[in-house]
RNA sequence: CGGGGUGUGGCGCAGUUGGUAGCGCGCUGCGUUUGGGACGCAGAGGUCCGCGGUUCGAGUCCGCGCACCCCGACCA
């Protein structure tokens, strides 16, 4: 490609509303444009290399024996109501009418698709296991879009699907994919660490996350050094120092003006805040059949200790939960500030109430609570003797340094941003749209689903998050959209460079060699910079003062040194240089063990 | 959805007490340059986010919207 034809420009400067390096860069570079929040153009550069990514993945999914094909991007409402997501999932589906008044969905992701063909396609044993693929356009209405391709509302994805007839053949399609999705990272340049994680609106059984370990990442991670253990904040347990037992005591109400905080009460009580019970109020929707009925969650955790609202949602099993306002928590009953289950009044006109209580709290003894009267706590409180939970289960949020749930190491925290993820969906949506298919007995058994899906759009901002400098990207050579940067420098005496260069050109594409050639009538300071900032992973000059002497320079953009070289060499030295990258990519490559 | 911020030429920005819009980069033409964002001359390009209001007069003041960004909630 000629740069003087190319549909692209550099821009001196980022627009402001980039923050991430990554997002400065492919919008400077000339990759990316935005048209909407979280809606962006691909490029030609940055189509070059998604469709480069893309093929990493079709090429090692096709390896695990994925079978290529496109689903459609507009779903019929019906399917989603099937699986009954039409009414678990808010605001952030796509909804629209057709022309008939007919309930359309844009695609999140097609478990709804794939369980629709899996119940008119497959019917017999003979016909499984199966993993089909496609890499297809997913809409899904983030309320924030942020940081340019990592996390945007319209994106595309690599998602595959595994049908089996058993436990055993999902947990080896499952297992095949967990490697293969290292692999396929790896071959990208990046390193991603693959966690526990939520299932989420996936449903399911068992899921991992691939992380891709940056600063700028959105989600929390939890580390043991020590053994291994590794898993999303949202899910990740781990060890609760229990406070010595103590016999319980009696209680007392004491004044307590102005302690409408745990710090605060602590304070004025000299005690430490595990010493007390920290109730948090929430308002949930907890879907029954095609309605969902609201409740008012009491949750009571330690004080010292910070709900996990995805642990909370889990053991509800709640579609929305959002905080209670002081309206509502006043409308139960209770009083701000100083609330508690002890002394609520029975009923209340405003919602049901539902208290879950986290398991810590269940092992401590004579905690602080509020009163329920205001400018009042009530020492010595217990579970059981003094109020009763609907569920005792772990809500609280793990934190750097508490301890590993195997090994009882303290945990390193750190913040990733999600480059892939599988689940282990079981029946979950064979149920509900009636997969089956006959055993060898001739009995009628449910298909067993898996689902696996990677982002390419996320994916390539990963890399150039992971590999650009203070002048710019510098691609891996697996995906950078072309292997060599032709760098011709003009003069004005005669053509000799131009002609050198648009032979050299010539070579090297007639050798098979991906070339960006800057053929531009601009200064050497221009071209060096904007051939930097793309970041091809090999530049070539052709000036005249190298040709002087017959000679070109070749210079990595990872590297400082610059060589010359004769021209006749270039395209064989060229081509060695690309063999090397990509012999150094596939180094990277290597066995993961797998962790449950 | 809460909190904060920003909307002026393609990008980055300035615009005073309210007086009819400028700068740098980029772009076009001509000329001089050519190994790390060169220089001169001449140009093009703006419904100042939108609507309403105050005023003789609004980029500027007031009101209501909208868009985008950041933090949180949420989410892959």
């Amino acid at each position: 490609m000629k740069m003087s034809v190319l549909f692209s420009q550099t821009l001196r400067e980022a627009p402001t509303d980039a923050e991430m390096p990554s997002h400065k860069l492919l919008v400077r570079a000339g990759f990316i444009r935005q048209l909407a929040a979280g809606i962006y153009t691909a490029m030609p550069l940055a189509k070059r290399s998604l469709t480069k990514i893309e093929d990493i993945m079709r090429a090692e999914i096709n390896a695990i024996g994925g079978q290529e094909m496109s689903m459609p991007v507009v779903h019929p409402a019906e399917v989603w109501q099937e699986t009954e997501r039409w009414y678990q999932i808010g605001s952030e589906m796509g909804r629209f009418k057709d022309k008939n008044q007919r309930d359309m969905v844009l695609a999140m992701t097609h478990e709804e698709v794939v369980a629709d063909l899996t119940r008119k396609e497959i019917h017999s044993y003979r016909q499984l296991p199966v993993l089909i693929y496609h890499i297809q356009t997913k809409w899904r209405d983030d309320p924030r879009p942020r940081a340019g391709l990592i996390r945007v509302r319209e994106f595309t994805m690599k998602d595959s699907y595994s049908l089996d007839a058993d436990w055993e053949g999902l947990d080896k399609q499952y297992r095949a994919h967990y490697q293969a999705y290292f692999d396929i990272f790896h071959r990208c340049g990046i390193s991603a660490i693959a966690v526990k994680s939520d299932v989420g609106m996936m449903g399911g059984k068992l899921a991992h996350e691939y992380m891709y370990l940056t600063p700028y990442g959105e989600d929390t991670l939890m580390l043991c050094d020590a053994c291994g253990y590794s898993a999303n904040r949202q899910v990740a347990t781990f060890k609760k120092a229990a406070l010595p037992e103590e016999e319980p005591l009696p209680t007392e109400k004491v004044l307590t003006p102005d302690c409408k905080t745990i710090a605060e009460l602590a304070a004025f009580l000299n005690i430490p805040a595990a010493k007390t019970a920290k109730a948090v109020f929430m308002i949930a929707d907890i879907p029954e059949g095609e309605s969902s009925v609201q409740k008012f969650v009491f949750a009571i955790v330690r004080g010292d200790m910070d709900l996990n609202e995805t642990k909370l949602v889990n053991a509800l099993k709640a579609s929305e939960l959002r905080p209670a306002t002081e309206e509502e928590i006043v409308a139960i009953g209770a009083v701000p500030g100083y609330a508690s289950p002890i002394g609520l009044p029975e009923k209340n006109t405003y919602l049901p109430v539902i208290t879950i209580v986290d398991e810590l709290i269940a092992q401590s003894q004579n905690l602080v609570a509020g009163a329920n009267d205001a400018g009042y706590h009530m020492l010595n409180t217990n579970l059981e003797r003094d109020y009763r939970a609907d569920l005792v289960t772990d809500l609280t949020s793990a934190r750097e340094g508490d301890g590993c749930p195997e090994c009882g190491a303290p945990f390193r925290e750190v913040r990733g941003v999600e480059v892939g993820n599988i689940f282990k969906l079981g029946t979950r949506y064979s149920d509900s749209l009636g997969c089956t298919f006959q055993n060898k007995d001739g009995k009628e058994k449910p298909v067993i689903m898996g689902s696996y899906g990677i982002g390419s759009g996320r994916l390539l901002a990963s890399v150039a998050e992971e590999h650009n400098d203070e002048y710019g990207l510098i691609w891996p050579i697996t995906v950078a959209p072309y292997q060599v940067h032709l760098v011709m420098l003009p003069s004005k005496k005669d053509d000799l460079a131009m002609e050198a260069a648009a032979q050299l050109y010539e070579d090297l594409l007639a050798a098979g060699v991906e070339v960006l050639f800057d053929d531009r009538d601009d200064s050497p300071g221009v071209k060096f910079n904007d051939a930097d900032l793309i970041g091809m992973p090999i530049r070539i000059t052709v000036g005249a003062r190298g040709l002087k002497e017959g000679m070109v320079e070749i210079k990595r953009r990872n590297e400082k040194e610059k060589r010359m070289i004769p021209l006749g060499d270039a395209l064989k030295t060229v081509q060695a240089e690309i063999d090397a990258l990509f012999a150094e990519i596939q180094a990277t490559i290597v066995k993961v063990p797998y962790e449950e």
